[in-house]
DNA sequence: CGGCGGGTTGACTAAATAGTCGGCAAATTT
DNA sequence: AAATTTGCCGACTATTTAGTCAACCCGCCG
């Protein structure tokens, strides 16, 4: 039941293992149990599997960000509560995580509209121009420092993921690198 | 002449502007105006001309850092002369530097030899030991230190490519940019 | 009941693809 | 000059692939 999620899964799975092009849209087929008429019936071509699975995981890590990261009183604590929120996410998802970095380090990534992209990102540049406007972070290109905090993210994630370290341990980590992150960021 | 080098620089241009599988080898050899059975004389699969054009393209930029990152008198002006170096190439080899990028987040860097890399990391893990036995630096885990290093390394040039500056504007960027980097490893 | 329609199937096809192979032409060797 | 090697060619093939389509299943409504 659910024919389309299943596909999705079976292609998360797949791309990640064997890459775009590498995977055959029978194979994905196949995995999900389905015959290869309904994959073509959901997604009429291949390339509309790959957005329509790259957007299908946007939205969820989207929605589990703004669950989870709200508003706190001091700026401070609203962007570690963002920070934190998007590398749980992360670490609890690390197909789903591998295959975003796939994404967008492929040609694939110009299918993606841009006018969208920024309508997303606009909440927080507003945040970190007011941040800025307020003189508690240094006063830098708002997509300069989104740039460095995402990196950032992705770094850390990269770490964490290739070494096995206990929750606890992790938690430390992850709070300790916010921590050099907004030393570095924050007005003197 | 020098067929081999015409194939990869065709393989370079085809496989950013279109991902590994979604370049046939027939393309890359038609790009390079070289026969298709030369290209295979060359390179006996498709998997060995990626791991080729990977390698060379490494070679190629860590004798750029060799030369013009010489170890200077200080761990500070070290460090920044290796930091500019590898960012200056960067940006100096666009599509070197996004082949890279693509390739590590794909499948395809399972093919590397993992001992190999360590070995090629190694001089550097031991300059950042040093840093911090010597005080210099915070003490944390040097695997630690260079992925952060290496994400932040990334972030920047990630914006200074969608982001068209002047030289000297970019300039005064990347050096800002290394004391961010620096305020938040350096032992305080 | 009978017919309607969305979801589902899997055999099928036209095109594309990685890799082969027999041979050629220009160096290099004898 | 003959023989051998080497790099190179491009037509060819066996296989794979994205996408099609006619038929089918089954719940639902008149």
């Amino acid at each position: 039941m659910d024919k389309r999620k299943k596909i999705l899964e079976a292609a998360l799975k797949l791309f990640v293992a064997l890459g775009f092009h590498g995977t055959p849209t029978s194979k994905i087929a196949q995995e999900a149990g389905v015959a290869n008429g309904t994959l073509f019936h959901y997604f009429p071509t291949k390339d509309d599997l790959i957005l329509g699975l790259y957007t299908d995981i946007k939205i969820r890590m989207t929605a589990f960000v703004n669950e989870n990261a709200k508003p706190e009183d001091t700026f401070k604590a609203t962007m570690k509560g963002q920070y934190l929120a998007s590398l749980y996410w992360a670490l609890d998802h690390k197909t789903e995580f591998s295959f975003k970095q796939q994404f967008h380090n492929s040609p694939f990534h110009l299918l993606l509209n841009q006018e969208e992209i920024e309508k997303q990102l606009k909440p927080h540049f507003d945040m970190l121009r007011k941040g800025i406007e307020d003189k508690i972070i240094k006063p830098l290109p708002v997509d300069y420092i989104h740039t460095l905090i995402s990196s950032h993210t992705f770094g850390l994630n990269q770490y964490l993921t290739s070494n096995e370290f206990s929750t606890v341990k992790q938690h430390q980590l992850i709070s300790d690198t916010f921590e050099l992150l907004w030393d570095m960021i924050k007005e003197n």
